[in-house]
DNA sequence: TGGCAAATGAAAACCGTTTTCACTACTAAA
DNA sequence: TTTAGTAGTGAAAACGGTTTTCATTTGCCA
């Protein structure tokens, strides 16, 4: 149920798109099967490495939008400048472990704030409508690869 | 203790930057005296309107870089393209109420996630090194201007 | 089957951020 | 105090992910 906002201006989202299109089935396949967090141009290539006509970049980001807002995939952002997408298990609602390092992610086996939404709620008379949580860190992996010395 | 990844390549950040130039001073007072997130941009025209050589962009690019960095300045991402800072008070680690209408802020008065932070260590044996959580919503004004007809 | 709205792709525009590079301001040594 | 040498700065260009534009194609349906 994370947020997330567009860069631009965002024009409210008019008619098209609220159907599942070609394009955004094709996406919804490659983030079926994907694990992890995949960007816009992650799911790109993937589509152009298996497809023999392809959708474009364009249909993607478009396909993205459209499947965040049916609610069917959610948008996370490290702050790296690059947004990521996974799909939504219906009722499903996690967070992720992202390590600094290599950049995997982990999700989190449940909603660690939704306990406190409605605490919110009553304190600041604030209507809760979404949220993120990343933490961040070094997975198992890289905390044993980095040798104390190297610890910067 | 929010952690920020930067757009392009991060050069782990040499020499420079490391005292406070006159330039991050600058920038520093403008964000003590500001209670909401800034954008650099923000923080940028601030200057302007009230120095007559204010620093350039660049500059205050350059100085919310070393800010963070000494840790007197807390980056924050709302996946909305653009960066927020706000100064860290030692000590103190909260996270914010964002309104999804007018883009106000306001802390939560503590960390809700600190808590948490061992069990996840133990768990996933994952060191946690920071984390992001924002929530996001309507502040009580806007749930007011939302007329039941206009509640898109 | 003809007409229209929706979907698509390529290329351009956008925009926040970072890099480059020439120049200036400090600071420390002589 | 002069003289390096180093760090800081600004303007402009580059970058890169994302969004817009616009011409074209697709697919539905009357």
């Amino acid at each position: 149920m994370s947020v997330q906002g567009s860069h631009g201006h965002s024009h409210s989202k008019s008619p098209q798109s609220l159907r599942l299109t070609k394009g955004a089935k094709k996406v919804l396949e490659v983030l079926e099967r994907t694990d992890e967090l995949s960007s816009a141009q992650d799911i790109h290539s993937a589509l152009r490495s298996e497809e023999d006509s392809p959708p474009g970049l364009t249909t993607v980001y478009r396909s993205l939008e459209s499947l965040v807002q049916l609610g069917l995939v959610q948008a996370v952002d490290f702050g790296d400048g690059e947004r990521r997408y996974e799909m939504v298990k219906p009722g499903e609602h996690h967070h992720h472990l992202v390590c600094e390092v290599c950049r995997t992610s982990v999700h989190l086996d449940q909603c660690l704030v939704q306990q406190l939404e409605e605490s919110i709620q009553a304190k600041y008379k604030f209507e809760v409508r979404g949220h993120i949580l990343e933490i961040f860190g070094l997975c198992e992996q890289c905390q044993q690869a980095m040798t104390p010395a190297g610890k910067k």
